[in-house]
DNA sequence: CTCAATGCAAAGTATTTGCACGCTC
DNA sequence: GAGCGTGCAAATACTTTGCATTGAG
C-alpha cells in the first residue's frame, strides 16, 4: 500500500464514502502516469485495463482525487482540465513550447515571493495561482535554426525575405 | 475613425478582406465594454444592437480582432475564451476573486524580468505567458472578517446561523 | 461578376447530470 | 438493508463547421 493509496483511503472513510473497485485502479492508472493528463486521457488508460468502467466514474473520481489532496486541477487554456500528482509534488509552473507541445516544469521561489509581494500590495489574499509560459523551446528553437540555415545555403535567389518574428 | 478601427481597416485591406456593416457593429461594441467578455458575453451585446448579427459571425470577427492585434484571449480557466483589450494597452497579468468573481488587473516589471530569466535558463524563447492568480479581494475578505465577528458575539446559544456567502 | 462573409442549424468537444440498478459498509 | 457508487444516455455549455445565400470590391 502506497502512501498516496493510503492518503485516498483516509480520505475516503473520513467522508463516509466508499472504496470500490473501479476506485481503486483508477488511482492506480493515475498514479502510474507521470505528467498532465487529461479526464479523457485517464478515461482512456483505464478503459484499456477495464472497459467497463464508465467515463463519468473517471471524471468523478479524478474529484474525488483532487478533494484527496493527491491530484491538483490544472488547465492549459485549451478548454479541457489536466491533472498531475500533487501529493508530496512541490509546487511549479509550466513552460509549454507552442512547436512541439512539450511542457517544461520549472520552480523559481523568487517569483513565488514576488507574487506574494503583489497580493499583499491589493490586500489580496492568495489561494492558489497558475503561471502559463509559452513560446518555443529549445529542440525547437534549434530545429528552426537548421532548418533555416538549410534554406538560406540553397535558395540563392532568395528575393523574398517575409518578416518573421512575433511580439 | 478612432486609431482602433484604423488598425483594424488596415489589418482587413492587407489581407484582402472585406468591411461589413457587422464586422463594424462588433468592433465598435467590443470597443466600448471595458474589461473582459467571453465570445458569447459579445454575442449578447451584439445582439441587443442588432439581433440578426448571428454567433458565428461574432466569433469569427473576435478572431479578426485578434489577428489584427486588437483584441487579446486570455483563458481564465472556466473552459471559455475572454477577450481583452490589447491595443496600446500594457500587458498586465490578473487576480480572481474566488469570492466574488472580481478580476484585478495588475502590473509588475519584476515578474516579467524574472519570468524573462527562467526562459532563458530553460534555453526558451518566449512568445506570451499567463499569470492568474486565485484568492480573495480585500472586500471579501473584509466581508468575511466582519461576518466572523458578528457570529462570534452573537451566537451564544447559537442555533441556526446558516452559512450564506459564495455568490 | 467573383470570392469573401453571413446566418442558420447541426456537429463537435469536454464534462456533467438524471436515473435505475448494484455493491460496500 | 441503507445509501453511496456506477454506467448509460441525454443534457449542458461554449465554440466551430457545412452550406446555401448575400453582399463587398
Amino acid at each position: 500500500m502506497t502512501e498516496e493509496q493510503e492518503v485516498f483511503y483516509q480520505h475516503i472513510q473520513k467522508k463516509g464514502l466508499k472504496r470500490t473497485a473501479q476506485r481503486d485502479l483508477i488511482l492506480d492508472v493515475f498514479l502510474d502516469t507521470e505528467g498532465h493528463m487529461s479526464g479523457e486521457d485517464l478515461y482512456r488508460l483505464v478503459s484499456e485495463k477495464d472497459p467497463t468502467v464508465g467515463q463519468t466514474t473517471v471524471y468523478r473520481t479524478l474529484r474525488l482525487l483532487t478533494d484527496a489532496g493527491l491530484a491538483r486541477e490544472v488547465r492549459f487554456g485549451d478548454g479541457r482540465a489536466h491533472y498531475e500528482h500533487n501529493y508530496k509534488h512541490q509546487h511549479h509552473d509550466h513552460m509549454i513550447c507552442s512547436d512541439c507541445g512539450k511542457i517544461i516544469e520549472f520552480y523559481s521561489p523568487e517569483l513565488e515571493a514576488l507574487q506574494d509581494a503583489m497580493a499583499a500590495k491589493y490586500k489580496f489574499e492568495l489561494t492558489s495561482h497558475l503561471l502559463r509560459m509559452i513560446g518555443i523551446c529549445a529542440d525547437c528553437r534549434r530545429k528552426a535554426r537548421d532548418q533555416k540555415r538549410a534554406t538560406e545555403k540553397g535558395v540563392t535567389v532568395g528575393s523574398t525575405v517575409s518578416a518573421s518574428g512575433r511580439g
